[in-house]
DNA sequence: ATTACTAGTAAGCGAGTAT
DNA sequence: TATACTCGCTTACTAGTAA
């Protein structure tokens, strides 16, 4: 049900983890290109190709010192890992659902304007069966879970298509089933934008009165991967 | 925590990951080597190969159709894929416990010096709840895995305050329970020291006679981070 | 000790194609 | 439709070695 893989080269994603798995998230690990070689059974110039290579990407920084050098994995590199790992996670514990903790952050009023769009409210009603209420909740979710959003991009959710109003396009939207504080509704995510770290949800309900809910304060939010509506 | 690499060529585990979440594991999956291909980006000859290696190498099986191919992950194609998972989720689950192989050194007999003041063996009993035996039983270990030391010394342990005795100070200590050989024990670090790479392991017992160890046996120690004693 | 360049070799890739 | 072979091309590897 998840499509798509890494687009990072095999090898290099297997170096890196074995940098994450010596600590090299959390701290700057103190390691020669030598002894990773010997960890992924190759040459120290393999190593340090290698090394040279995840640089050059971004995945790790190093502090090159006389002797040897401090490497750590950087953000990009965290989330290929994240990655990688959550496609595991997904062979071996079916998750069909994915739960954040966040808190609620006023938008910039544009929910508003998107849900009152008939073109979306109509197909809504038609595959989510949700008559949603004008405007959408937005949650800013941790920064490490970003990470999940991406995992769930890659699933096929329910596609709400783009349209043509008032001589303009509203581009497609892709949703899927939600809870919020175990109320239900739905998450929206724009299909082609970049990773955003705020989640949008919509509901039958006016959320912020039904739940009481003002700016800052913490919900969860469950999202359903394989669910219809 | 587990460290190195499954020997499997990365690329082989890409697809047999593919695979695995095409749902292959349970069940035969009829699938073509272009469609595999795909989700690799990379040629239909390419998959074709990898699906002959990965069959050779017995982490598939295979069952030829004149159209496409049915296809199930083997018992070790699922433990390679388990494996790996493994390792990602010592990376980002909290672990609890940290494992280290090492061999037996002879220290400089300050172990038993050290271990003799009543300031330290009355906070052993008291804190780890060890009646020591004088002496301390040093492992070096590997290393590559001194990093691991920098991670455990991030956690707070159980710490053997300073005293003075005999006019002079004997410093503050960082303990954590622990297994050598799967015999209870505990690790000793001093709390302000540079990193080592040899690790001292207190005991009720006197350890080179109960696991009969003599220099340069190889010995497995499992040291707890979030343990009370 | 290190890192990492060069260059020759080995492994991997994919277009073309047979089956 | 498929799979998978050949073979020329590209990428990856490592011994040797400079810095």
């Amino acid at each position: 049900m998840i499509i798509g893989s890494s687009n990072m080269k095999p090898y290099l994603l297997q170096m890196l983890k074995e940098l994450a798995l010596l600590g090299a998230i959390e701290n700057r690990v103190e390691i020669s290109s030598l002894e990773l070689a010997k960890q992924l059974n190759t040459s120290q110039q393999t190593g340090s190709r290698y090394l040279l290579e995840l640089d050059k990407q971004g995945t790790i920084t190093r502090e090159m010192g006389i002797k040897k050098q401090l490497i750590q994995i950087t953000e990009k590199g965290e989330e290929a890992l994240q990655d990688e790992y959550m496609r595991y996670r997904s062979i071996f514990e079916l998750t069909d659902q994915v739960s954040f903790v966040g808190k609620v952050v006023s938008g910039m009023g544009e929910g508003r304007y998107y849900t009152a769009q008939g073109g979306y409210s109509k197909q809504f009603k038609e595959k989510l069966g949700i008559l949603a209420f004008p405007g959408t909740l937005n949650v800013e979710i941790r920064h490490i879970d970003k990470n999940k959003i991406r995992l769930i991009k890659k699933h096929a959710g329910i596609l709400i298509d783009s349209f043509e109003s008032n001589n303009r396009t509203f581009g497609a939207v892709q949703c899927f089933p939600a809870k919020i504080n175990n109320l239900d509704g739905a998450i929206v995510l724009p299909a082609r934008s970049h990773y955003s770290n705020i989640l949008e949800f919509i509901s039958k309900y006016n959320l912020r009165e039904k739940l009481k809910l003002k700016d800052d304060d913490e919900v969860s939010i469950i999202i359903f991967l394989n669910k219809d509506k």
